[in-house]
DNA sequence: ATGGTTGACGATCAA
């Protein structure tokens, strides 16, 4: 079968309901994973969803902050989750289909204003929790895997509006690039999105505070899938929906997309 | 160098 699957941070899953269903819709990907639910679990919006065909579901969640949920019209077991650096934050879970695959929905932390972790906290809690990814792909070796999510890092240069400006915002830095780019190494996962579009700037994340979003493009590609290589080999079909963006009061984010041969 | 916007929640804090 292929399966077809996206990735949105939501940024409030309950203010934006009617862009979810909007999106399974008229996209109608088998599976969605949602970030920044912004939402208890129990108060996620799941009728909806479920009406439209999506009556799978697992997440974590927490009040205001953070929150993940996969939502799928294709059975799905609850894989567990891992309580990254300890803060009891939910910015991890897995699901398990029918045959064996395995989808991680990660939120890596933005990592606050200042690349510094001796003044900023935030950005050495991001820093930890990239190597704790790290240390637990290399332990795990994960197979016939998928990890997608906001990892809030825009690792190439032309995942970015402009390198030289951003070398020192977080998001990034070279030191953020070179721990993004040892936790994929550490579980050998491959980036579906840029093995399928190699070319090219690509964005995912446009600012809120610019007057003219699209005409400014000044972007970030924050939003990844990734898979190991057995499911990487037979992935095709990636694209960010752009128009998602101007969607009326959209997510700062656009969904991302990919398919897999399984 | 600064400010610009949005969401949850109810004070600001996080992004």
């Amino acid at each position: 079968m292929t399966l077809t699957l996206a990735t949105w941070n939501i940024n409030s899953v309950r203010l934006r309901e009617d862009l979810v269903q909007k999106l399974l819709r008229e996209e109608g990907p088998d599976v969605l994973c949602l970030q920044e639910c912004k939402s208890p679990v129990d108060k996620i919006p799941t009728e909806g969803f479920a009406a439209l065909g999506y009556s799978h579901m697992v997440a974590r969640g927490q009040k205001g902050y953070n929150g993940v949920a996969i939502l799928s019209r294709l059975p799905l077991e609850d894989a567990g989750h891992r309580d990254f650096v300890g803060k009891g934050d939910a910015r991890h879970v897995a699901a398990r289909l029918e045959d064996g695959t395995v989808i991680h929905n990660v939120y890596i932390p933005a990592g606050g204003d200042v690349a510094d972790r001796t003044v900023n906290d935030k950005f050495g809690h991001k820093l930890d929790f990239l190597t704790e990814m790290r240390d637990w792909f290399m332990a795990e070796r994960p197979t016939r895997s998928i990890l997608v999510g906001d990892l809030n890092i825009a690792p190439r240069e032309d995942d970015v509006w402009s390198h030289k400006q951003l070398l020192k915002v977080v998001s990034h830095t070279p030191i953020e690039v070179a721990h993004l780019d040892d936790a994929q190494q550490a579980g050998g996962w491959v980036d579906v999105t840029r093995a399928d579009i190699p070319d090219g700037q690509l964005y995912s994340w446009w600012s809120y505070r610019a007057k003219d979003w699209s005409a400014a493009d000044k972007g970030r590609r924050l939003d990844h899938i990734w898979a190991t290589p057995d499911l990487a080999s037979g992935a095709g079909d990636s694209r960010v929906l752009r128009d998602a963006r101007g969607w009326d009061r959209p997510s700062d984010h656009a969904p991302v997309f990919a398919s897999f041969d399984l």
